[in-house]
RNA sequence: GGGAUCGUAGUUCAGUUGGUUAGAACGCCGGCCUGUCAAGCCGGAGGUCGAGAGUUCGAGUCUCUUCGGUCCCGCCA
């Protein structure tokens, strides 16, 4: 091999008349006779390269049974190209070797796949070659911008004094939260270790050890089902502060933020971001990430179906409506196809009415007086062409469900401006949910989230009342980080497990270290961890967050590349004390 | 756990009401070609129609079961 003298990126105009190296694979073959045209490609580029019989002094046969994704080293010398063969979309499109000597480095057997053609595989077979995918241009991209960010975050955290420090992948498995992946212990069997959901209780424990603020991109892991945005083990940027409040990690946090958009995709993203409460976000938007690059606002319209003879509504304590402006173009097939759609989230139906000529027709328009229509359509500015969907039920219901259109209709008109970002704060989270199947409350966020400090007298008479010093990052209607102010007391802390139905007992069996650690003089501390993938996923513009993970699993958790999970010996089970209980069926 | 959808050549897809020998493009193999950049032209090979069962004179097509991919609900403190 001719170690390279040059990238595939590198040559320019001002190299003409240089002998260079270079290493690469053949992206494309254009066989003409005598004459063959090969671009060559590596991470930085293509160049190509141009082998003539009258002045190759190789085997001209060998040169001609080339194909796609053969790695070759070649030396020759840079010649500019004549004025009709230059390639403007080639940064590298002025210029082309003329190669001397070429050796194949290696071959590549006949391709499952085209690697300058993403949409030439589907996804299962893409994943199974997984190597091969990586080499497209779109991959490389991605997991470049990938590289970037980690770069960015780790530059504005370290210049604004938080220190990177990594915490244990095998730790207690903890109750609360999601599903554990658990590991067997082979020293101690029937033991288990768990890998950590999130460093949680490390980086609250990082806090009482005065590291002041922390940082660290760490895997975690999650054994819980698929989504187009959702991997079993994901990345997160994971951020704790002591002594600070929440406009401290606000500030910080908005810093980092900005500092990730200028530097990875040049966007400046706006000082301070907005913010809402989760109320808000959820009565105007139906969603705790509401997307605001567009309106179709949730209005409460109660009050007009309590004036109409529509009873439907009538018993529900909530109606709300949007509407879409043109949408009375839908067709009842595609009203049909909303119906299914919200129907998904558990609402019962969607009526809806046309605005035509001033007044509403069609739906359930025959059940609303003259007066009252006009009434409608004057306090939610509908024009005629515009659509309004209502729906009744309760408010838990019909917000998400209604929430869940406004995002589907979004979708579907293009509403939303590809070149926009829009961040924005949700805080003032309810405190507890009740679960209804445990029969118990539930910490929202998670257990260490601390209360809002005017709430706490409230905490043993109305729980569900209480609002917590919880946060999300959302941007685009992704949430992109969450966090909270932690709780610092011990008397809290306790107080905060027995509403969660832990007993004493069962929260020092299972949160002991961090409940006695908060004895030994806990700062007031607080922190957030953002979606590192998903963060990645909005700066590539992807849709999935495959396309921003090396190697991703499928929906069904496997690999299809390596076929993880996969079975282990005898003896490696023997080892662990551990025997597999035949199937059911 | 549930729903939707997809599965036909190496790959992406087409394949009518169930009916002759399952087609196209790209890729692959062979040939022609000295200025292409999705090179072009000519020829060729290549199929368990995801798997299994059923209905039928006859199934890529209809039914059932099953496997796999994707998207969604539940789940994801």
């Amino acid at each position: 091999m001719k170690k390279r003298t040059h990238t595939c990126g590198k040559l320019r105009k001002k190299n003409v008349s240089e002998s260079v190296n270079l290493n690469g694979w053949v992206n494309t073959v254009r066989l003409h006779g005598q004459v063959i045209f090969i671009d060559l490609r590596d991470r930085y580029g293509k160049t190509q390269i141009v082998f003539n019989s009258e002045d190759y002094k190789g085997d001209f046969e060998a040169v001609k049974k080339l194909s796609m994704e053969d790695v070759l080293s070649v030396r020759g010398t840079v010649q500019a190209r004549s004025e009709g063969a230059v390639n403007p979309d080639l940064p590298t499109g002025e210029i082309e070797v003329l190669v001397e000597s070429m050796e194949l480095l290696s071959e590549t057997a006949p391709l499952p796949f085209i690697i300058t053609d993403r949409d030439s595989a589907l996804e299962d077979l893409r994943l199974k070659y997984r190597y091969l995918e990586l080499r497209t241009d779109e991959l490389q991209h991605n997991i470049m911008t990938r590289h970037k960010t980690y770069q960015a975050v780790r530059k504005y955290l370290t210049d604004q004094d938080f220190i990177e420090i990594e915490t244990p992948t095998l730790m207690k498995s903890t109750p609360e939260g999601a599903r554990d992946f658990l590991v067997p212990s082979r020293i101690h069997h029937g033991k288990f270790y768990a890998l950590p959901q999130s460093p949680q209780l490390y980086k609250q424990i990082l806090m009482i050890s005065g590291f002041d603020r922390y940082f660290q991109i760490v895997k975690c892991f999650r054994d819980e089902d698929f989504r187009a945005d959702r991997q079993p083990e994901f990345t997160q940027i994971d951020v704790e502060m002591s002594f600070i409040d929440e406009e401290d990690i606000f500030s910080n946090m908005e810093g980092l933020t900005r500092h990730v958009f200028k530097e990875v995709i040049n966007v400046d993203l706006p000082d301070p971001f907005p913010r809402i409460t989760y109320d808000e976000a959820m009565s105007q938007y139906g969603s705790d990430k509401p997307d605001t690059r567009y309106e179709l606002f949730l209005r409460n319209v109660k009050e007009f179906t309590e004036r109409s003879d529509f009873n439907a509504f009538k018993s529900v304590d909530s109606v709300k409506a949007i509407v879409v402006p043109d949408g009375a173009k839908y067709s009842r097939k595609i009203i049909d196809e909303f119906t299914d759609y919200v129907k998904k989230y558990k609402a019962k139906g969607l009526a809806w009415m046309k605005a035509e000529a001033g007044q509403l027709t069609g739906g359930i328009s025959k059940f609303f007086s003259g007066d009252l229509q006009k009434d409608l359509i004057k306090t939610t500015n509908m024009n005629d062409g515009d659509i309004i969907f209502l729906m009744g039920d309760k408010r838990s219901i019909v917000e998400p469900a209604l929430g869940a259109l406004r995002v589907e209709i979004a979708r579907r008109e293009g509403l939303a401006d590809k070149k926009a970002f829009n961040p924005l704060w949700v805080t003032h989270f309810p405190m507890f949910e009740f679960n209804e199947e445990e029969n118990r409350y539930v910490a929202m966020h998670h257990p260490f989230t601390a209360p809002m400090e005017e709430d706490i007298d409230k905490l043993d008479s109305d729980p569900a009342s209480v609002y917590s010093r919880g946060y999300d990052l959302t941007l685009n209607g992704h949430e992109i980080a969450g966090g909270s102010i932690r709780i610092h007391s011990q008397k809290i802390q306790e107080k905060i497990f027995g509403i969660l139905g832990l007993s004493r007992d069962e929260a020092k069996e299972k949160f002991g270290f961090l409940v006695e650690a908060l004895t030994y003089g806990a700062p007031p501390h607080g922190g957030i961890a953002f979606g590192f993938d998903r963060l990645v996923m909005i700066l590539t513009g992807s849709n999935n967050i495959r396309d921003v993970i090396a190697f991703p699993k499928t929906t069904s958790a496997v690999s299809l590349m390596d076929e993880a999970p996969n079975t282990v010996s005898k003896q490696q089970l023997d080892e662990l004390g551990i025997q597999i209980k035949p199937d059911k069926n």
